[in-house]
DNA sequence: GTTAGCACTTGAGTGTTGTGAGTGCTAAAG
DNA sequence: CTTTAGCACTCACAACACTCAAGTGCTAAC
């Protein structure tokens, strides 16, 4: 356990050190702190600090950094100033949220690019999922002699279409016969059950109706896999420029291809779902976060729940050296308007 | 005009600097050069090279580099030797070519990150542009109580689609007026005729049959504008990461929201399209490029024909400092890879 | 428990110096 | 008249010593 003052001291090595980026040594703190204190006392408080491994040098005399340790201790024990978020931030949040937005992925990708910019760091999210997504729509529309589009919907409004060619003259009765078909079968059923048919049932009945099912199949495969696979957006990227601790381009580099990574992200993203209820917000921090790419990195996950349609989360990449009480003030904000902007959004869809 | 050994000695410094990097001196460059020459002597010529700005210094003392003249120099003059390319290359191109696509874009796209692989630098691509796009199918598909689709498709076999909300059930009757409306008036038009009809009379009309059309115009000015801004394409681009002369973040920065500026791309790709035929490859080095970014880049574009269905470009971004004959000559076999593989594929539509 | 004082350490910056790869020039050789 | 050897000169770069500011731990006095 830790004395008042070595809270203080802990917290003020984390101010300094998140504001100029340099260890802070005892004069100098004892000068920046308001309260009378000698720079010797300072120096035994921070030998004990050391010892709990709170803080740490960058050599034998150099001033103190805080330790990842410290910095955890920091998050559960001692940000509880700067909580509130600027009224402003919030304004610009709801008025960059007030248009019409035709997709959930455009809210999302959207809340990427906001969340970045208001913190200048990376933010992720994850579109809201449901457990079970049924396939409630299904067209195929004929764009031309050689052309058809299909069309799917899910119950929870998302619509996805594509293209593609056929081969032969394909009549208006065909087609029917396989909406029909995909009508009986596959309507109303949870994706994975879609899937399934899709490579058993679904292609035998399809034959019988057309010579060349598989351009049909490989579309509509396309287009179920479209549900899953757009679920992942990231914003500001280049932001990762400006806090990268390595200036070699192959880190870099692989920094950028984790990033791109859905499988990867998620993963991350979703390590300890427990913790991710509408309240918490989650703190990784540097080797916390299990990939060796990260470990100068800290990241914040939120989740937001939108009710029957699912939930989602919302994520901040940025430096283990970051101002977090600001920060995850800011993200704890922006989940609140993105859900109510969300259920708003769904409002239409529930009829 | 240059003496045969000039020539040599200008191909052998160009080389010898695209390898290593480094300036190369006299001494270096008569062990690396086979005929029999003495350092003396190269040291004579260097100094004519340098008179006529081919060549130049770091500084005072250091060995020489090509100036940005003696690479156009060695472009225009010298680049004969490696033009043929790898057929391993070619095999690959093909390779990758053949899948179903079900877009033009996604050929597009795909060609980007094939020259990007191949080259190591940065590839750009715009799509193919007829002069004069017209618009040739409209749908409007309901999706559901409260969504509709619209789809547009041009005479190019180009779809474009996206979802909208409308907020009161609105019948199978009107939709079926609405697309009478745009059959009657917009179908067969020109592009841009189609975007002065929607801003005057088109909506009049609709007014007649719904009562509020906002929703319906704004989609379908969306979905025009797809046609136009989806064309310009980029791939690998942390390849450029690879060889940025500034390590400064701000600069990359910068550099990264040029690459995706799609109309300062489009200019500088088409600056001088009287040379873009089918047989040449345009190079532009350095300052050539008219842009302070890239002053330390050389672009080489070419543009590509496929017939009625237009002309597009397909372009590599690298550093000054690139071998050149290697990276013209498998630039013109991928266009030509291209070419093809898009004739093929508008095969369909073209009856 | 707190503080002043002191000896010690370290990174960052600065000046000095040597070295290697290069140059231009001159004069002799081909 | 072209080519070459020789030579004095230049410059970037690495190695090295030196200084300085900002730290540290420890001890003894308050």
């Amino acid at each position: 356990m830790l004395t008042d003052r070595q809270k203080l001291i802990l917290q003020a090595i984390i101010l300094a050190y998140t504001e100029t980026g340099h260890a802070i040594g005892s004069k100098a703190l004892a000068d920046k702190l308001s309260m009378t204190i000698s720079s010797a006392t300072i120096r035994n408080e921070m030998a004990i600090l050391e010892e709990k491994a709170l803080i740490q040098k960058e050599h034998t005399s150099s001033g103190r950094i805080p330790s990842l340790a410290g910095y955890r201790y920091y998050v559960d024990n001692l940000k509880d100033i700067d909580m509130l978020v600027k009224k402003q931030d919030i304004l610009t949040i709801r008025d960059s949220f007030n248009q019409n937005y035709t997709k959930v992925d455009e809210i999302i990708a959207q809340s990427t690019n906001m969340l970045s910019q208001l913190t200048s760091y990376t933010a992720l999210a994850i579109k809201p999922e449901t457990i079970n997504t049924t396939l409630s729509g299904f067209r195929l529309v004929p764009l031309g002699s050689h052309q058809v589009m299909a069309i799917l919907v899910t119950n929870n409004g998302d619509v996805e279409s594509q293209q593609f060619a056929i081969n032969k003259e394909v009549t208006s009765e065909q087609l029917e016969a396989v909406v029909r078909i995909v009508n009986d079968q596959l309507i109303g059923k949870s994706l994975d059950v879609v899937v399934k048919k899709l490579a058993n049932e679904v292609p035998i009945l399809i034959n019988k109706y057309l010579s060349s099912s598989d351009a049909f199949l490989d579309t509509f495969d396309n287009v179920l896999n479209k549900f899953g696979t757009d679920q992942f957006f990231v914003g500001g990227r280049l932001n990762l420029l400006d806090f990268s601790s390595s200036d070699n381009p192959a880190a870099i580099k692989q920094l950028y291809e984790l990033l791109n990574s859905k499988k990867d992200m998620h993963n991350m993203m979703n390590f300890n779902d427990q913790e991710n209820d509408q309240t918490t917000i989650s703190v990784k921090i540097g080797d916390e976060i299990a990939n060796d790419l990260l470990k100068d990195y800290s990241l914040l996950t939120a989740s937001y729940d939108v009710g029957d349609h699912g939930k989602g989360i919302i994520a901040i990449l940025g430096p283990t050296r970051m101002p977090y009480s600001k920060t995850i003030g800011l993200l704890g904000a922006f989940r609140q308007e993105l859900t109510s902007k969300l259920v708003n959004y769904y409002h239409f869809y529930d009829e």
